[in-house]
DNA sequence: ACAATATAAATTGTATACAAAAAAGTACAT
DNA sequence: ATGTACTTTTTTGTATACAATTTATATTGT
C-alpha cells in the first residue's frame, strides 16, 4: 500500500482529487465506456490507495453527472441517452448565447486579439486535418469567449456541460468534411464580438450549437456500439421511482 | 419549507443522503450561516453518525456551491459574495428566460391550469401577508413553468441555482411593500406562457429577475450582519492562486 | 508589551475492519 | 430445459484507528 507517501507524484493535493482527476480523465476520454461499473476496491487496487479517496472521487463525479450511483449496489459511468443530450444541448444553447453577449460587453482588447488568433489558428488546423489538432483549437476558441464573461458561475456550469458531451467530440469533428461552414461561423461570431453586437453574436452561437446537436445525434444514432448495457437490478422497497437525486428545488 | 422532499422516508436511505439533507436544509434556511466551520467530529457527535456519512455530505455540498472546502483545513458554509451573487443571478436570468420559452412550446393544458391556480395563490397570498406562504407561492409559481419545460438538467441547474439565493428569499418578499409589480409581472408571465407566446414570456422572465436582483443586492448591502469573517489560512505551496476548482473545460 | 518560536490540541486525510445488502452461483424439483 | 429456493461471493455502507497537518496556546527573548 502507498502509505502516506507522497510519492513525488503530481502534487501535494488529497488523494481525493488525483483519484478524481484520473477517473474523470478516463471517462472523458472514452478509456471508461459509458456503463462500466466502478467498484471501489477494484479502483482503489488498481490506483494503489485506499477505498476511501476512491468512494470521495466517485461521489464528486456523481454530482458533475459523470456517474450514476445506485444505492447498495455501485457506481457506473453514465449512460447518456439521446434525450439527456439533447436536455444538455438545449441549456448550452441558451448558455454560449449568453457567454457570446457578455463576452461583446466584456470583452478587453486583448481577449479580442487573442479571439482573432485563435480563429484563425482554428482554420490552419483544419487545413493540416489533425482531428485531435481540430477538436483543440475549436475549445480553445470557445473558452475565450466564455472566459471572457468575467462570471465565474457561468464559466463552471458551461465547463461542465461541455463535459458530458466530451466523449463525441471527435466524431463531431469528424463529420464535417468540409469544415468551410464551421470557419465561416467561427469567423462571423468572431466578428460580432469585435464589434460588440451582442445581438448578432448571439444568434450565431444558438446556430452554431444548433448544427452541433445535429451532427453529434446523428452519430449517436449510428453508432451504439461502445456502449454497455445497464445492469438490472432486484426491485426494493427502497428504490425511489424514477429521478436521480432529491432534486429539490428552493426556487426565490 | 417549501422543497419538494418526501421526508420521513429516509429510513431506507443511506446515511449519507439524511445527513446531506439535514446539513443542506439548516444552511439553506441559515440556521447555519455562511463562513461557519463544519467539523466532522462535531458534526458526527451532534447527528449521531459516524465520521464518514458527515464527510461525504459536506463534499456533496461543496460541489453544489454550499459549502467552501480549503484543504487541510476543514470546511464552512459558503460566503456568498456580492459579485458571486450577481454572477448567479446572470445566469438564473438567461434559464429563467429559457424555461419560460420552452413552458410556451411544452406546457399542457394541465400545466396551463395549475399555472393559473398558483399565479390566483400567489394573489390571494399577498392579501394575507404571511411572508413565509407568499414566498412558496411564488417558488410554486416558478416551479410550474421550471418543470413544463420537460428538460431535466435545465430543471437541475435552475433549482441548484436557485438554492444559492434561497437564503435572501424573505429580504427579497419583504422588500416589497406593495405585491402590486409583482403580481402584474406573474399575470403577464401567466397569460403570456398560454397563449405560447415565446417573446413575451422571455422578457418578462428576464425583468423579474432584474427587479429581483435589484432588491436582493440592497438587502445584501444593507445587512452583514450575519456573515462571519472567513478564516485566513496561511500561505502555503499547494494553494492554487484563485479558482476552487479544476475547471478544465472541456468544450466541444 | 510584542514578536518569534516551540509545544500542545484540534482537525482533517487515509487506511482498514466489519456488518448489511446485493449479485452470482448452485442444487434441486418440476 | 426452466424456474425456484438456498448458499456463497462480491460489494457497498459505516465506524473507527492512526498519521499528517493545521490551528491554538504557551514560552521565551528582545
Amino acid at each position: 500500500m502507498a502509505m502516506y507517501t507522497n510519492e513525488d507524484n503530481d502534487q501535494f493535493l488529497p488523494l481525493r482529487e488525483t483519484v478524481y482527476k484520473k477517473l474523470r480523465k478516463q471517462i472523458l476520454t472514452g478509456e471508461l465506456k459509458p456503463g462500466e461499473r466502478l467498484m471501489e476496491i477494484h479502483l482503489a487496487n488498481k490506483l494503489d490507495v485506499s477505498r476511501t479517496p476512491i468512494r470521495e472521487a466517485i461521489r464528486e463525479l456523481e454530482l458533475e453527472g459523470l456517474v450514476t450511483i445506485i444505492p447498495r449496489s455501485g457506481a457506473q459511468v453514465a449512460q447518456i441517452s439521446e434525450k439527456e443530450l439533447r436536455d444538455v444541448l438545449e441549456v448550452r444553447r441558451s448558455l454560449d448565447a449568453l457567454c457570446s453577449e457578455l463576452a461583446c460587453r466584456r470583452a478587453t482588447s486583448t481577449d479580442k486579439d487573442r479571439l482573432k488568433k485563435a480563429c484563425q489558428a482554428f482554420e490552419e488546423a483544419t487545413e493540416k486535418g489533425n482531428s485531435v489538432a481540430i477538436a483543440g483549437a475549436d475549445v480553445a476558441f470557445h473558452e475565450i469567449i466564455t472566459q471572457a464573461t468575467e462570471n465565474h458561475r457561468l464559466i463552471e456550469i458551461v465547463h461542465n456541460l461541455a463535459d458530458q458531451m466530451y466523449r463525441y467530440r471527435f466524431e463531431y469533428i469528424r463529420d464535417d468534411t468540409n469544415y468551410g461552414q464551421l470557419i465561416k461561423e467561427h469567423r462571423a461570431l468572431m466578428n460580432a464580438i469585435v464589434d460588440g453586437d451582442a445581438e448578432k453574436a448571439s444568434g450565431i452561437a444558438k446556430q452554431h450549437i444548433d448544427r452541433q446537436e445535429e451532427s453529434v445525434l446523428r452519430h449517436l444514432r449510428e453508432g451504439e456500439s461502445t456502449q454497455q448495457k445497464p445492469r438490472k437490478r432486484r426491485p426494493s422497497a427502497a428504490a425511489a421511482p424514477g429521478s436521480r437525486k432529491p432534486d429539490q428545488g428552493a426556487g426565490i
